[in-house]
DNA sequence: AATGACAGAGACAGGTCTGTATCACTTGTA
DNA sequence: TACAAGTGATACAGACCTGTCTCTGTCATT
């Protein structure tokens, strides 16, 4: 069964994309209909509201972005510190990529600053998700305090990410790289 | 001639607070007309679109963030170090405060992600003016590479600052502070 | 061929938001 | 007292956005 790409999916595509790259709130439901080619009954016979939509764009986005641990760990068993560094270096990486525009869960935590927002909560548990599985990483790398470099790192890419997006043109990801890999060296000498 | 302020100041006061503990969409101009407590045509009298009231609003903040760095360099004059030290200080001070919701120039862009709006383009002048002063300062200090270092503290700044306001509960200034040090140290020795 | 699940097109209701317009009131100054 | 400028209150237009509804078409399975 398959003739190319189901309405569902190309709506989440659609909007993965559009909310991505041009924020949530800036972006209507009609604007990501008419992208998928799509009509009106069907996206809402497949996301109840626009917000199930939100949800559904936030926990594809954290897929892919523990997939990255994931393949730190694969890449480098049992040796934490070059799981760190490769982490640091795929970030800093995509940093330059034309596309590159931020963290989408920092995205949306700002763009819904209201705690009670459903799209606020998902956003925040994504990002805790995350840093917890870096500090996890820094524990066995034997840092002096993991939860602080895990901490300072989350700091510094959150920053990287949203100054990257910001100032495109002047952006110097080694900056970044930099930066990080001086915040892991002084929590391990 | 004094009653006790005039309707512009309520508007921007009021909007100042608003806009920066919510967010710019997510307040409207009737919220900032009632807690103002001003009439619509008194709004627009002074203010002729919403755009014009962000851009007073941005404007404000600027002064009172550029007053900062006036501050340090008058406390610690020809100490560059110091001043630096001062900034990184009173900004890890800051982030506890209550009220802290992150930088407002950080937000505006954020949620104006178009490079063509009035308001993205004003926050990113505010934060380039912002950097380049770090980085005068830094050159003063003979940091190694002073816009390199002034663009990791941004960033940094940048990364605490979503990080405080985003999760606060868990949020140690510490992190922020000691990283600051760290960057600041590994560009000076 | 028939049925049922899903898809496309688009009208429409109800809400919100920005900005305009009208009218009456207050207050300082001449 | 009289005038003018700024103010409050409120109605309204026009745009946009979310979500509902109806009607028609398609396609796979039986």
């Amino acid at each position: 069964m398959k003739k190319k790409e189901s309405a569902k999916e190309r709506i989440l595509n659609v909007a993965s994309e559009l909310f991505y790259s041009e924020g949530i709130r800036a972006v209507g439901i009609d604007r990501i209909i008419a992208e998928s080619e799509v009509a009106k009954a069907s996206f809402y016979r497949n996301f109840a509201t626009k917000d199930d939509l939100v949800v559904a764009f936030l926990e594809q986005r954290q897929i892919r972005s523990l997939s990255k641990v994931e393949e730190a760990k694969n890449l480098y068993p049992d040796e934490p510190v070059k799981q760190l560094h490769y982490l640091i270096r795929i970030l800093s990486e995509s940093i330059k990529h034309p596309n590159f525009r931020g963290c989408p869960f920092t995205n949306t935590l700002l763009e819904f600053p209201d705690a009670a927002h459903l799209g606020h909560q998902t956003a925040l548990k994504c990002r805790v998700d995350h840093e917890g599985e870096i500090a996890k990483i820094a524990r066995q790398a034997k840092a002096r305090n993991p939860e602080a470099l895990a901490a300072q790192l989350e700091m510094l890419y959150g920053g990287a990410i949203v100054d990257a997006y910001i100032n495109k043109p002047t952006f110097d990801s080694h900056n970044f790289y930099d930066a990080a890999m001086v915040l892991v060296e002084s929590q391990l000498t």
